[in-house]
DNA sequence: TACTGATCATTC
DNA sequence: GAATGATCAGTA
Protein backbone atom coordinates (compact mmCIF):
# COMPACT_ATOMS: atom_id res chain seq x y z
CA UNK A 1 0.00 0.00 0.00
CA UNK A 2 1.27 3.78 -0.63
CA UNK A 3 1.21 6.02 1.94
CA UNK A 4 -1.53 8.10 1.46
CA UNK A 5 -0.71 11.50 0.55
CA UNK A 6 -3.48 13.42 3.24
CA UNK A 7 -5.32 12.82 5.49
CA UNK A 8 -8.60 11.86 3.45
CA UNK A 9 -6.75 9.03 1.62
CA UNK A 10 -6.00 7.64 5.14
CA UNK A 11 -9.44 8.00 5.93
CA UNK A 12 -10.68 6.49 3.00
CA UNK A 13 -8.34 3.40 3.34
CA UNK A 14 -9.05 3.23 6.76
CA UNK A 15 -12.67 2.71 6.22
CA UNK A 16 -12.72 0.51 3.35
CA UNK A 17 -10.90 -1.93 6.22
CA UNK A 18 -13.84 -1.78 8.27
CA UNK A 19 -15.46 -5.00 9.06
CA UNK A 20 -12.72 -7.22 6.96
CA UNK A 21 -11.27 -9.98 8.72
CA UNK A 22 -7.31 -9.88 9.48
CA UNK A 23 -7.48 -13.18 7.23
CA UNK A 24 -8.47 -11.01 4.56
CA UNK A 25 -6.20 -8.18 5.23
CA UNK A 26 -3.07 -10.89 5.53
CA UNK A 27 -4.36 -12.51 2.25
CA UNK A 28 -4.24 -9.39 0.13
CA UNK A 29 -0.52 -8.50 1.56
CA UNK A 30 0.51 -12.05 0.98
CA UNK A 31 1.18 -12.68 4.47
CA UNK A 32 0.50 -15.91 7.04
CA UNK A 33 -1.28 -15.54 9.60
CA UNK A 34 0.09 -16.74 12.78
CA UNK A 35 -1.71 -19.59 15.02
CA UNK A 36 -1.74 -17.32 17.90
CA UNK A 37 -0.08 -13.61 19.07
CA UNK A 38 2.18 -15.62 21.37
CA UNK A 39 4.97 -15.31 19.49
CA UNK A 40 3.91 -12.50 17.17
CA UNK A 41 2.79 -9.70 19.52
CA UNK A 42 3.45 -6.87 16.81
CA UNK A 43 1.58 -8.51 14.21
CA UNK A 44 -1.74 -7.00 13.84
CA UNK A 45 -0.32 -3.70 14.29
CA UNK A 46 1.90 -4.07 11.50
CA UNK A 47 -0.26 -6.02 9.38
CA UNK A 48 -2.40 -2.48 9.60
CA UNK A 49 0.71 -0.30 9.17
CA UNK A 50 1.15 -2.36 5.94
CA UNK A 51 -2.50 -1.95 4.99
CA UNK A 52 -2.67 1.69 5.16
CA UNK A 53 0.87 2.35 4.13
CA UNK A 54 2.60 3.50 6.99
CA UNK A 55 6.31 5.01 6.97
CA UNK A 56 7.67 5.75 10.08
CA UNK A 57 9.51 1.79 10.59
CA UNK A 58 10.65 2.13 14.02
CA UNK A 59 12.16 5.86 13.94
CA UNK A 60 10.53 7.57 16.75
CA UNK A 61 8.59 9.70 14.54
CA UNK A 62 4.43 9.09 14.21
CA UNK A 63 3.72 6.25 11.50
CA UNK A 64 2.66 8.72 9.00
CA UNK A 65 4.90 11.15 9.37
CA UNK A 66 4.14 13.74 6.75
CA UNK A 67 0.57 13.66 7.97
CA UNK A 68 1.66 13.82 10.95
CA UNK A 69 -0.27 10.79 12.48
CA UNK A 70 0.30 8.06 14.96
CA UNK A 71 -1.53 4.49 13.91
CA UNK A 72 -2.71 2.43 16.58
CA UNK A 73 -4.42 -0.77 16.92
CA UNK A 74 -6.69 -1.14 19.98
CA UNK A 75 -7.78 -4.67 20.87
CA UNK A 76 -11.17 -4.91 21.83
CA UNK A 77 -12.46 -7.33 24.51
CA UNK A 78 -15.30 -9.77 23.74
CA UNK A 79 -18.22 -6.54 24.73
CA UNK A 80 -15.89 -4.09 22.30
CA UNK A 81 -14.13 -2.30 24.29
CA UNK A 82 -10.19 -1.57 24.52
CA UNK A 83 -8.49 -4.76 26.81
CA UNK A 84 -4.75 -3.87 26.59
CA UNK A 85 -2.96 -0.50 27.44
CA UNK A 86 -1.78 0.95 24.27
CA UNK A 87 2.26 1.72 24.07
CA UNK A 88 3.01 5.58 22.76
CA UNK A 89 6.92 5.17 22.99
CA UNK A 90 10.76 4.53 25.34
CA UNK A 91 11.04 6.32 27.97
CA UNK A 92 14.10 8.47 28.21
CA UNK A 93 16.38 7.95 31.43
CA UNK A 94 19.30 9.82 30.22
CA UNK A 95 19.52 13.81 29.81
CA UNK A 96 16.34 14.41 30.81
CA UNK A 97 16.82 17.79 32.47
CA UNK A 98 15.38 20.41 30.70
CA UNK A 99 13.42 18.34 28.37
CA UNK A 100 9.92 20.08 27.79
CA UNK A 101 6.66 18.20 26.93
CA UNK A 102 6.45 20.59 23.92
CA UNK A 103 9.34 18.94 22.49
CA UNK A 104 9.06 15.53 23.63
CA UNK A 105 7.84 11.97 21.61
CA UNK A 106 5.00 11.67 23.76
CA UNK A 107 3.29 14.50 22.56
CA UNK A 108 3.89 14.50 19.06
CA UNK A 109 2.75 11.16 18.78
CA UNK A 110 -0.56 11.48 20.88
CA UNK A 111 -0.71 15.10 18.89
CA UNK A 112 -3.04 13.25 16.11
CA UNK A 113 -3.72 9.28 16.07
CA UNK A 114 -5.51 6.82 14.06
CA UNK A 115 -6.87 4.41 16.33
CA UNK A 116 -8.06 0.98 14.20
CA UNK A 117 -9.95 -1.31 17.04
CA UNK A 118 -9.76 -4.90 16.14
CA UNK A 119 -11.16 -7.62 17.55
CA UNK A 120 -8.93 -9.78 20.30
CA UNK A 121 -11.27 -12.23 21.72
CA UNK A 122 -8.93 -15.00 22.46
CA UNK A 123 -11.13 -18.10 21.55
CA UNK A 124 -11.91 -16.10 17.81
CA UNK A 125 -9.24 -17.57 15.24
CA UNK A 126 -6.63 -14.63 14.65
CA UNK A 127 -7.60 -14.98 10.80
CA UNK A 128 -11.07 -14.63 11.57
CA UNK A 129 -10.65 -11.52 13.98
CA UNK A 130 -12.33 -8.13 12.57
CA UNK A 131 -11.26 -5.07 11.81
CA UNK A 132 -13.70 -1.85 13.17
CA UNK A 133 -14.10 1.76 12.27
CA UNK A 134 -10.86 3.41 12.69
CA UNK A 135 -10.97 7.20 14.23
CA UNK A 136 -9.27 9.73 13.86
CA UNK A 137 -8.26 11.77 17.37
CA UNK A 138 -6.62 14.22 18.84
CA UNK A 139 -6.86 14.93 22.56
CA UNK A 140 -9.13 17.71 24.33
CA UNK A 141 -7.43 20.76 26.29
CA UNK A 142 -8.65 18.63 29.18
CA UNK A 143 -7.12 15.48 28.36
CA UNK A 144 -3.53 17.10 26.57
CA UNK A 145 -3.49 18.51 30.46
CA UNK A 146 -3.61 15.36 32.37
CA UNK A 147 -0.93 14.06 29.34
CA UNK A 148 1.14 16.61 30.14
CA UNK A 149 0.76 16.62 33.95
CA UNK A 150 1.66 12.78 33.57
CA UNK A 151 4.54 13.20 31.34
CA UNK A 152 6.17 16.36 33.92
CA UNK A 153 5.92 14.01 36.68
CA UNK A 154 7.15 11.12 35.43
CA UNK A 155 10.05 12.75 33.86
CA UNK A 156 10.54 14.86 36.81
CA UNK A 157 11.48 11.64 38.75
CA UNK A 158 13.80 10.45 36.29
CA UNK A 159 15.71 13.60 36.32
CA UNK A 160 16.07 13.71 39.88
CA UNK A 161 17.41 9.88 40.09
CA UNK A 162 14.39 8.07 41.57
CA UNK A 163 14.04 5.41 39.33
CA UNK A 164 13.47 3.40 41.67
CA UNK A 165 9.82 4.83 42.85
CA UNK A 166 9.00 4.77 38.72
CA UNK A 167 6.33 2.57 39.43
CA UNK A 168 3.03 1.46 36.76
CA UNK A 169 0.83 3.30 39.35
CA UNK A 170 1.54 6.32 38.66
CA UNK A 171 0.06 8.77 36.38
CA UNK A 172 -3.87 9.38 35.84
CA UNK A 173 -3.70 8.57 31.96
CA UNK A 174 -0.13 7.59 31.18
CA UNK A 175 2.31 5.16 32.77
CA UNK A 176 5.65 4.14 32.62
CA UNK A 177 6.26 0.28 32.61
CA UNK A 178 9.14 -1.53 31.60
CA UNK A 179 9.71 -2.36 28.25
CA UNK A 180 12.41 -4.51 27.44
CA UNK A 181 13.80 -8.22 26.04
CA UNK A 182 13.08 -9.41 29.79
CA UNK A 183 13.47 -8.24 33.29
CA UNK A 184 17.40 -8.97 33.00
CA UNK A 185 18.23 -6.17 30.56
CA UNK A 186 19.87 -3.01 31.17
CA UNK A 187 20.16 0.16 30.05
CA UNK A 188 21.79 3.76 31.14
CA UNK A 189 20.64 5.51 33.89
CA UNK A 190 21.34 7.94 36.96
CA UNK A 191 20.78 7.93 40.43
CA UNK A 192 19.41 9.94 42.75
CA UNK A 193 23.28 11.31 43.56
CA UNK A 194 24.13 11.90 39.98
CA UNK A 195 25.80 8.24 39.48
CA UNK A 196 25.67 6.18 36.44
CA UNK A 197 23.57 3.09 37.04
CA UNK A 198 22.42 0.57 35.13
CA UNK A 199 18.13 0.73 35.27
CA UNK A 200 15.56 -1.73 33.08
CA UNK A 201 14.40 -0.11 30.17
CA UNK A 202 10.96 1.77 30.26
CA UNK A 203 8.34 3.04 27.84
CA UNK A 204 5.24 5.70 28.06
CA UNK A 205 2.06 3.57 27.91
CA UNK A 206 -2.20 4.75 28.20
CA UNK A 207 -3.82 3.22 30.45
CA UNK A 208 -6.89 1.11 29.17
CA UNK A 209 -9.23 3.33 31.21
CA UNK A 210 -8.06 6.18 28.52
CA UNK A 211 -8.81 4.55 25.27
CA UNK A 212 -12.19 3.53 26.96
CA UNK A 213 -12.94 7.21 27.00
CA UNK A 214 -11.54 7.65 23.69
CA UNK A 215 -13.31 5.12 21.74
CA UNK A 216 -16.50 5.60 23.80
CA UNK A 217 -16.97 9.13 23.23
CA UNK A 218 -17.37 8.34 19.54
CA UNK A 219 -19.54 5.75 19.64
CA UNK A 220 -21.60 7.58 21.88
CA UNK A 221 -22.33 11.00 20.03
CA UNK A 222 -24.08 12.76 22.71
CA UNK A 223 -21.46 11.79 25.19
CA UNK A 224 -18.81 13.45 22.74
CA UNK A 225 -20.93 16.45 22.43
CA UNK A 226 -21.08 16.74 26.35
CA UNK A 227 -17.66 16.76 26.42
CA UNK A 228 -16.97 19.31 24.08
CA UNK A 229 -19.64 21.10 25.76
CA UNK A 230 -18.07 20.74 28.85
CA UNK A 231 -14.96 22.33 27.68
CA UNK A 232 -16.07 25.72 26.34
CA UNK A 233 -15.91 28.43 28.72
CA UNK A 234 -19.10 29.56 30.20
CA UNK A 235 -19.96 33.46 29.86
C1' DT B 1 -11.01 -9.72 36.59
C1' DA B 2 -8.15 -5.79 36.29
C1' DC B 3 -3.66 -4.42 36.49
C1' DT B 4 1.34 -4.53 36.72
C1' DG B 5 5.49 -6.38 35.49
C1' DA B 6 7.48 -9.56 32.01
C1' DT B 7 8.10 -10.93 27.57
C1' DC B 8 8.23 -11.86 22.15
C1' DA B 9 9.49 -10.53 17.21
C1' DT B 10 11.51 -7.44 13.95
C1' DT B 11 14.11 -3.51 12.11
C1' DC B 12 17.81 -0.08 11.83
C1' DG C 1 21.69 -1.64 21.53
C1' DA C 2 17.61 0.85 21.01
C1' DA C 3 13.78 1.75 18.53
C1' DT C 4 9.33 -0.14 16.60
C1' DG C 5 4.92 -3.33 16.83
C1' DA C 6 2.42 -4.99 21.12
C1' DT C 7 0.27 -9.17 24.21
C1' DC C 8 1.19 -12.48 27.83
C1' DA C 9 0.66 -14.13 32.41
C1' DG C 10 0.99 -13.98 37.35
C1' DT C 11 -1.04 -11.85 41.23
C1' DA C 12 -3.45 -8.50 44.01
Amino acid sequence: MKPPADEFQLMDAAAELAGRSLGDLAQRAGITVPGDLKHAKGWVGELLESALGATAGSRPVPDFENLGIELKTIPLNPRHQPQESTFVCTAPLINTAGLQWENSTVKAKLNRVLWVPVEATHDVPVAQRRVGRAILWSPSPAERKILRDDWEEHIERITLGYLDELDARLGTYLQIRPKALNSRQRTNARNHIGEPVSAVPRGFYLRTCFTRRVLSSFSNPSRNIAAVAAQRPTK
